[in-house]
DNA sequence: ATCGTTGCAAAATATTTGCAGTTGA
DNA sequence: TCAACTGCAAATATTTTGCAACGAT
C-alpha cells in the first residue's frame, strides 16, 4: 500500500504489456482472461493487486465512469480524452487535445493544487449514429 | 429499463431531494443510510433502482473515477467540474467553468455527437495543502 | 384497474484479503 | 537473505433481481 521497494515481477510486466497492447478499456476480469492466455497460472487477485500498484505509479488509469459496475482500466501511453457512447456504452479514445486543461496543471485552482485531469465526453458515437 | 410512464413515488422524491440537499457525493450505501432517517422502511434495492432511473432522466450523475470501488452520485443542479484530492480522496465541486467544453456540446467531434461532458481534475486539495 | 414501484431476501458480481510458499534484488 | 509478491480460496463488498404486495395515475 504505502510506497516500498517494488519488484519488477513477470506478472506485473505482462499485465501492463497486455493492457498497453490490447487497446480498449478492459475490466479487471477481461484483462485477467487475456493475460491468462500468456500466463495461465496467474490469479485474478494478482491482477487486481497489480492494477492497484500500477495505478499508484501512474502507469495505468482507472476509469470507473462507465455505466456498468466494473471499473475499467487504461494503460495510456499519454493522457488523453475519452468519449463514452450512451447507446452502445463503448469508450473511445479521442485525438483532440485541450490546451486549456493542460494549462491548469501546476497552477492552483480555487486553492487546490492541480496535478492532472480526466475528461469524459458523452453522447452518441460514430458507429451508433448511422 | 426502457422508457415508460414513470411514477412520481415518494421514495424517488426523497432520494433526489436528499441527494440535492446533503451535498458531497455519496455512494449508494451512504445515500441509503441518510434517506432511511427520513423514510425508515426504504430498501437499498429501491435506492439503487431509483439512482438508475434518475440517471437516465439526467437528474443525477454517476461520477467517474472515484478511487474507491463504490460508485458515487451527484444530484447536480447544474453540470460542473469536479476536483478529486489524491491525499484525502475528497471530491470537491468547482466553481470554474470551461466554455471550451460547453462549446463542444452539439457539434460533432471526430465523428461522434457530443451531448455532455464530465471533467475531474486531480491533485491535492486546499485542506491537504497545509 | 393497471402496471410501475416497493420491500425483502436471495443471488449474482466484483473486489479484497489471509496465508503459506515463491522469487526478485 | 528477506520482504515484496504470488496463487489459492475464502471473505467482503457491491449491485442486481425474483416475487408478491402496494400505490400512483
Amino acid at each position: 500500500m504505502t510506497t516500498c521497494q517494488r519488484r519488477n515481477t513477470r506478472q506485473r510486466q505482462v499485465i501492463l504489456e497486455v493492457l498497453q497492447t490490447v487497446g480498449g478499456h478492459p475490466t479487471a476480469g477481461e484483462l485477467y482472461r487475456t493475460v491468462r492466455q500468456e500466463m495461465p497460472t496467474i490469479s485474478l487477485g494478482t491482477v487486481y493487486r497489480n492494477l492497484e500498484i500500477l495505478q499508484e505509479t501512474g502507469e495505468v488509469v482507472r476509469l470507473s465512469c462507465c455505466s456498468g459496475q466494473e471499473a475499467r482500466y487504461d494503460g495510456l501511453p499519454h493522457p488523453h480524452l475519452h468519449f463514452m457512447c450512451e447507446q452502445c456504452e463503448a469508450i473511445v479514445d479521442l485525438k483532440a487535445v485541450l490546451p486549456v486543461m493542460d494549462n491548469m496543471i501546476g497552477s492552483p485552482l480555487e486553492g487546490h493544487e492541480v496535478n492532472g485531469y480526466h475528461v469524459v465526453l458523452r453522447g452518441t458515437c460514430r458507429n451508433c449514429l448511422r
